[in-house]
DNA sequence: CGATTTGTTGACTAATATCAAACTGTGTGG
DNA sequence: CCACACAGTTTGATATTAGTCAACAAATCG
């Protein structure tokens, strides 16, 4: 499988491309690089000259305050393409780092914006990805100025089990995940004493089992009530194709 | 000046637009309408045909969670397109209320994608403010999760500032905002009492005077330092026209 | 001018942070 | 293969921030 095929399969889960915009997009030159866990691949104030296509592996997005503090904004899995605002927005405001060794592929931003141009229906799936990434970015502040930690937490890993649904990462209940608490502290604005408690709570109660590289939703119906999630924001297209 | 004229205004601080696009945006045509305060202007689950461009006025995009909170996701000034995301995400996440009277110019769905069709300029214009407004939410995250509670006051007031100063409506280190404290609680992920209490501290140690219809920055530096406030995620063009 | 919304205050409570120490697992070099 | 180093996790005690409730005052509106 080339490397851009999960791409493909990550834009047909949640927009309409045709056999002709998926054979434009396997077209595009890729440049592969391999990186290890924990690894700056784009930092703020940088002016990348291409975007960056998660093939294996998992990435966030964080921003460091003025106190030091880093805040984590978003997870990526495999099919994202974490900076394709980069395509617009020349400097970043924000670092791209890998959370586990990781496969990327870069593609130059001059190769897509002749692609979009020529072919404004992939233009239009490509917006429409950056559409979703903000659409997630709304249910997150959500997450984290109108819910409780433990909501937050269980939120979190119900998204997850969404996206990587979509690019065929679960195996039933379960799916690879690699983060360490204090990423998770991280991400859900709690510190890690917090995190961990949650976690220990979560797993006693048999609701959600959440180890260094391994998740398992145990009982999906009580994550989703305690967290109060709902699929919707994530604008997929459903299994049965169902309009959008 | 013609309703669309604060459009133009608006993409021209933070976009690369010339004479002839602005003409063309010029030619859309909208339907005007004006609606007092607290009025819902397009709900959660609805499929809008057309984008709403707030002329004047004030307004916030909202989502309400499963346990009856309401979080604030953003506040709008005249200039912006708070559903612009509906062009590509049919149905709407969250509702977009009105918090002051405002004038509203809607533009038809299908009037935008004929005219971003046709002039890749403006819409790679219109995807980057697309990009900025994901930009803001990113940082909303930051100030929500790493934040404490008057930083976040503080932050939002600064950005206010930015954003109002580029469409012209700031006199000095006043402008003219129309919000309540429960409301500024809702957005902060504060109780209203909480948010009373910072509004008082700013006011009796002169930083920061915030009353319901009017916000005098009355030290902007300090604003600046307690809230940890760097423009650059705004990605404005500077006065000078410097590049981004 | 009365009615309603918005803002203010105090007392009390709950959620979460901080600190510091100890423990566990995993990989590395001797 | 052991021992050590290190990162990550766990625990308990204590401190702080912010929430809740309830009453009242002040603005604002029809």
């Amino acid at each position: 499988m080339a490397h851009i095929d999960i791409l493909i399969r990550r834009l047909r889960s949640d927009t309409h491309i045709d056999a002709e915009d998926a054979a434009a997009i396997a077209r595009l030159p890729v440049h592969v690089r391999d990186v290890p866990a924990q690894t700056s691949i784009v930092r703020t104030g940088e002016r990348p000259n291409a975007c960056c296509l998660l093939v294996k592996g998992f990435a966030c997005r964080a921003k460091i305050t003025d106190m030091g503090k880093r805040q984590i904004l978003s997870f990526h899995v495999a099919g994202d393409i974490p900076d394709l605002q980069s395509l617009f927005l020349r400097s970043m405001d924000h670092d791209l780092v890998s959370i586990s060794p990781a496969t990327l592929a870069f593609i130059a931003h001059s190769d897509v914006l002749k692609l979009v141009d020529e072919r404004p229906s992939v233009a239009h799936a490509l917006w429409r990805e950056t559409l979703i990434d903000a659409a997630i970015f709304r249910e997150w502040i959500v997450n984290l100025g109108a819910r409780d930690a433990p909501a937050r937490m269980g939120h979190l890993f119900a998204e997850l089990y969404h996206r990587m649904a979509a690019v065929g990462l679960v195996q039933g209940n379960e799916f690879e995940f690699s983060v360490t608490q204090a990423e998770l502290a991280e991400a859900l604005g709690i510190s890690a004493v917090h995190a961990n408690r949650i976690i220990q709570r979560f797993r006693s109660e048999g609701v959600l089992d959440v180890r260094r590289n391994h998740v398992a939703l145990l009982d999906f119906p009580t994550v989703q009530a305690i967290s109060g999630f709902d699929p919707a924001y994530l604008h997929q297209l459903t299994r049965r194709g169902a309009p959008e």
